[in-house]
DNA sequence: TACTATTGTCACATATATATTACTTTTATA
DNA sequence: TATAAAAGTAATATATATGTGACAATAGTA
């Protein structure tokens, strides 16, 4: 995992950090930790459908700012704990 | 400025927060303040085009979690701090 | 005032987040 | 084991985030 102090120095060296960083999450583990709900009860909570909140635990969409809030509010947490970048691959 | 608990308190009642929250933030405040960079610049760092952050910080925008997580790095803060939720109207 | 940098904005194109429907695979539980 | 619930996934459609190019409006400065 890269702190973000480490990130922000890549694009002190000129890195385009838009392409290069990759974003992940633990929606999934704290879903599970926060009350055990199931992926559709989440989605349904926050208005989104069940596959979508499926492909952001599987970390293949890059949500909106909007749906992070709402995922964060529902699970009684925060976005800087959910959401974190990592240097691709 | 609604409370992310207050917000948490609208979907226990049953809302679809999804279409019911708007998304707000203080980039434009942080990137002045931290350093004085201009828009250009902050665009340049992240890998985005200057209309974007434009746009962005015009709030006309619901950035991705990616972008949001690099403006973050780039003001040296957190995504919690430039981005909150209100209420619609 | 004049000149320049910065910001705001518009029209159009593209990429992708999200919805919808449906199906398969996994997990839990009787 | 059998059954149902939950999760994974795929195809297609739509909405919108973002890019590109251009120009107007504003702010800063000589």
């Amino acid at each position: 995992m890269v702190e973000i102090t480490e990130v922000f120095k890549m694009h002190e060296r000129g890195a385009f950090l838009l392409k290069d960083v990759q974003v992940k999450n633990c929606v999934k583990l704290i879903r599970i930790e926060q009350g055990n709900m199931t992926q559709g009860e989440l989605a349904k909570m926050i208005g989104v459908t069940r596959q979508t909140m499926n492909l952001i635990e599987a970390q293949k969409y890059n949500p909106t700012i909007k749906v992070c809030l709402l995922i964060a509010a529902a699970l009684h947490t925060s976005i800087d704990k959910l959401f974190w970048m990592e240097d691709e691959e």
